[in-house]
RNA sequence: CGGGGCGUAGCGCAGCCUGGUAGCGCACCUGCCUUGGGAGCAGGGGGCCGGAGGUUCGAAUCCUCUCGCCCCGACCA
C-alpha cells in the first residue's frame, strides 16, 4: 500500500477525551475514530489489525474443530423470552421495535440464537459433538463505556458454543477451547495468564478468564508465587487460618469513640491496628433482606463471594437511612453484639479476636468482643478479597501476588441452562431424549488488539507484535523526488510484496522528520529507510521498531532477508530481537 | 443512577467573569524554498460558538430548558 493513496490520518496531538494509552495511540495512529460514546469507526489501519486478530482466531478455532457460522445481530425478543433473559438482562440490552411493533434486541451475546439453531438442526447424538462459532459485532449498552475499544458498547467478538451429550463431552470441549485460547494469545505475542473466574449468575462448574497483564487493566488478578494457582480476585479463595479461641479475654467493655466512624479513625483513636477491629457492613439482597457482613477491619468485602454464599442475584450496600431503620443502630457504630439481623462473618473472624466492634450506640465501640461469648454469627464463609502476601489457597509454600489484567477471553461451562429452557435435545444411542450440555467461549477481538497496544508501546508510539501488525514492514522514502531513492524504494516494495510481505510504502512528499515521527507512531515491526546516504553504500537501512537496532542491508539481499525475518517472527509469534513479551 | 466538568474550524485550545464585527497553534489549499527526526517565507480557504427558548438596541458571553461528550463514585460503618 502506498501511503500517499491510503487513508491514514495521524494526529500530532492526543485527543482530549482519550484516557488510556491504547485509545490515545489508536486515535493518533489513525486506526479508530469515535462516532458516539463507545462506538467507533475502524479506519483502514485499525481494520487491518482487527483482521489479523480475526485470522489468528479463525485458524485456531478451526484447528480445534469448531465451525464458523454467522448469526444475526438483531434478535427477536421471543427467543430471549424463552430463557427469561428478556426480563432479566436489564438496561444493557438495547431493545427496539420493527415497523410492526414487534420487539427485538441488538444481540449482546448469542446463547439463545445458537441454541435455537441447534435445536432445529441437530436431532441425534451422532451429530455431536458440535462447536459453532462466529465473529460478529455485539452491542451492550454499557452504563459507562470507556477506554476506547477496551470497553465499547459496540464491539467485535468471537463467540463459540459447544454442544455435547454429557458432562464428559463438555469437559473435553472446554479443554480443547482452553488450549486453543492459549495458542491464540501466545501467537499474538501477548503476555497473559489464564485465571479461574467466578461463574456469575449463569452458574456452571468452571470458568477461566484469559487476562493480558497490563497496569491499566480493569480486573485484579491473584496468583501464587510458588504454584500455578491464578484467579480473578472476584473468585480467588482465601486460605483458612487456624481457629483461635480467646477464652481468657477480659470482659466486654464499652469505650467512647466520639466522632470516630471509619475503621481507620477508630483504630488510631484506640491505639490498635485496624486488624484488631471487626467491621460490620449492611447489605440488602434482591429479596429485600438485610444482612450484616462481618470482616476484620483491614479486610475488604468481596461482594461476589457473599452473593454466592447468600444465593442471591443482586446485593447492594444499604444506604445510611436503611441501616438505621433496619438495625436501629447509628451508621459508623454498627457491631455484631446484639445485632438484630443475620450476620455472616468472614473466616478471619474466627481466627482472631477479641475484637473491637461497634457498640450499636452513637460515639461508642466495644473492646474485647469475643465470638461465642459476646456475639454469635449465623455462618462463617470466605467473603473477603485476597490480598498480596496472603498464603496461597492451594499450596503451602506460596504467597499471593496481585496483578492488573485486561480480560480478553473467557471460557465457560454453561451446563443445560439454555438448552433446558429452550428444549434443545437429541436422542442418544438408547433412543432416549437428552438435553444438550453446553459450553461457551468468547474472545474480544477489538479488546485484544487494544490490550496488545497497551502492552506494546513506548513514548513514541505503538510497537506492534509482528502477528498483529497492520503492515509488517514500513518503507520510508526519505526524499521521494530523488529518482534514485524512489527507484530503489519502489523496487524493494515490489520484491517484498512478491515474497508475501505486507508493506506500507511512505511515498509522501513530506519532510523526513514527519515521516520518521509517523513511522514511530504507527509502529510497524520493521522499518526500511531509503535515502541517499545508505544508497551511496549500496544499501538500505533496516531498523527494528522494538529494539531500535539498525543495520545496513545490501540492495540485492534486502528483500530476501527482510522476508525471512518476517516469516521467523510470525512463526514463533514473538518478534525477533524482542524481549519475548 | 448520583456528583463534577466540558461542548467555539479537521485536531488541541483562548475568548465568556465585565454583552458591542470570532481568535491562536497544528492541519488544509496556492506559490517560492527545503529534503536523514514533526523547517522557513508569502498568500488563502474553512465556524448556525452543540440545540431551543428567553433577557437586551445588540448574546459565543447573561438566564431557562434540552442534547451530546468526559471524569469521579458501588466499602462508609
Amino acid at each position: 500500500m502506498r501511503y500517499s493513496q491510503y487513508l491514514l490520518p495521524t494526529l500530532r496531538e492526543t485527543p482530549g477525551d482519550a484516557d488510556v494509552v491504547s485509545q490515545q495511540l489508536m486515535m493518533r495512529a489513525g486506526m479508530i475514530r469515535k462516532v458516539a460514546a463507545g462506538i467507533y469507526d475502524y479506519l483502514p489501519l485499525g481494520l487491518r489489525a482487527i483482521r489479523r486478530m480475526e485470522t489468528i482466531v479463525r485458524e485456531e478455532m478451526n484447528r480445534a474443530g469448531a465451525i464458523e457460522v454467522l448469526m444475526p445481530m438483531v434478535v427477536p425478543a421471543e427467543l430471549w423470552e424463552e430463557t427469561g433473559r428478556w426480563q432479566q438482562y436489564g438496561r444493557e440490552l438495547l431493545r427496539l421495535k420493527d415497523r410492526k411493533e414487534t420487539d427485538f434486541c441488538l444481540g449482546p451475546t448469542h446463547e439463545e440464537v445458537i441454541t435455537e439453531l441447534v435445536r432445529g438442526t441437530v436431532r441425534s447424538y451422532r451429530q455431536l459433538p458440535l462447536n459453532l462459532y462466529q465473529i460478529q459485532s455485539k452491542f451492550r449498552d454499557e452504563i459507562r463505556p470507556r477506554f476506547g475499544l477496551m470497553r465499547g458498547r459496540e464491539f467485535i467478538m468471537k463467540d463459540a458454543y459447544s454442544f455435547d451429550l454429557d458432562q464428559a463431552g463438555v469437559d473435553a470441549a472446554y479443554d480443547r477451547m482452553y488450549q486453543a485460547y492459549r495458542r491464540i494469545f501466545a501467537r499474538c505475542g501477548l503476555n497473559f495468564r489464564a485465571v479461574e473466574a467466578d461463574t456469575g449468575n449463569i452458574g456452571g462448574s468452571s470458568s477461566h478468564e484469559f487476562m493480558v497483564l497490563a497496569e491499566s487493566g480493569e480486573d485484579a488478578i491473584a496468583s501464587c508465587s510458588h504454584c500455578e494457582y491464578a484467579a480473578n480476585v472476584e473468585k480467588a479463595e482465601c486460605r483458612p487460618q487456624p481457629v483461635v479461641c480467646c477464652d481468657d479475654a477480659p470482659p466486654l467493655e464499652q469505650v467512647a469513640t466520639p466522632g470516630r466512624k471509619a475503621i481507620g479513625e477508630v483504630a488510631e483513636f484506640l491505639g490498635v491496628p485496624a486488624s484488631a477491629t471487626a467491621k460490620a457492613l449492611v447489605l440488602i439482597t434482591d429479596g429485600g433482606e438485610a444482612v450484616m457482613a462481618l470482616l476484620r477491619g483491614d479486610h475488604e468485602l468481596n461482594p461476589i463471594k457473599l452473593k454466592n454464599v447468600l444465593g442471591c442475584a443482586e446485593l447492594e450496600m444499604a444506604t445510611d437511612e436503611q441501616i438505621e431503620k433496619l438495625t436501629g443502630a447509628p451508621v459508623g457504630y454498627l457491631g455484631p453484639v446484639g445485632a438484630q439481623i443475620r450476620v455472616v462473618a468472614d473466616l478471619a473472624i474466627q481466627s482472631g479476636g477479641p475484637w473491637i466492634t461497634g457498640a450499636n450506640v452513637s460515639d461508642a465501640h466495644l473492646r474485647n468482643s469475643v465470638l461465642g461469648r459476646d456475639f454469635t454469627v449465623e455462618r462463617f464463609a470466605d467473603i473477603r478479597n485476597v490480598e498480596a502476601g496472603d498464603p496461597c489457597p492451594r499450596c503451602a509454600a506460596g504467597r499471593i501476588e496481585m496483578w492488573r489484567g485486561i480480560e480478553v477471553g473467557h471460557v465457560f461451562k454453561l451446563g443445560t441452562k439454555y438448552s433446558a429452557a429452550m428444549r434443545a435435545t437429541v436422542l442418544d444411542d438408547q433412543g432416549q431424549e437428552r438435553t444438550l450440555v453446553m459450553g461457551c467461549y468468547g474472545i474480544g477481538i477489538g479488546r485484544t488488539v487494544a490490550a496488545a497496544i497497551e502492552q506494546n508501546h513506548d513514548d513514541k508510539g505503538i510497537v506492534w507484535p509482528m502477528p498483529l501488525a497492520p503492515f509488517q514492514v514500513l518503507i520510508t522514502l526519505v526524499n521521494p523526488k530523488d529518482e534514485t531513492v524512489r527507484g530503489a524504494g519502489e523496487q524493494l516494495y515490489l520484491e517484498l510484496q512478491q515474497r508475501g510481505v505486507e508493506v506500507l510504502l511512505d511515498d509522501r512528499d513530506e519532510r523526513p522528520g514527519s515521516k520518521f515521527a509517523d513511522a514511530d507512531l504507527l509502529g510497524m515491526p520493521l522499518r526500511v529507510t531509503v535515502g541517499s546516504k545508505a544508497l551511496a553504500e549500496g544499501a538500505f537501512e533496516l531498523q527494528e521498531r522494538r529494539s531500535g537496532a539498525r543495520s545496513l542491508l545490501p540492495l540485492a539481499e534486502a528483500a530476501d532477508r527482510i522476508a525471512a525475518q518476517v516469516r521467523a517472527a510470525l512463526a514463533t509469534g514473538i518478534e525477533e530481537g524482542g524481549d519475548g513479551r
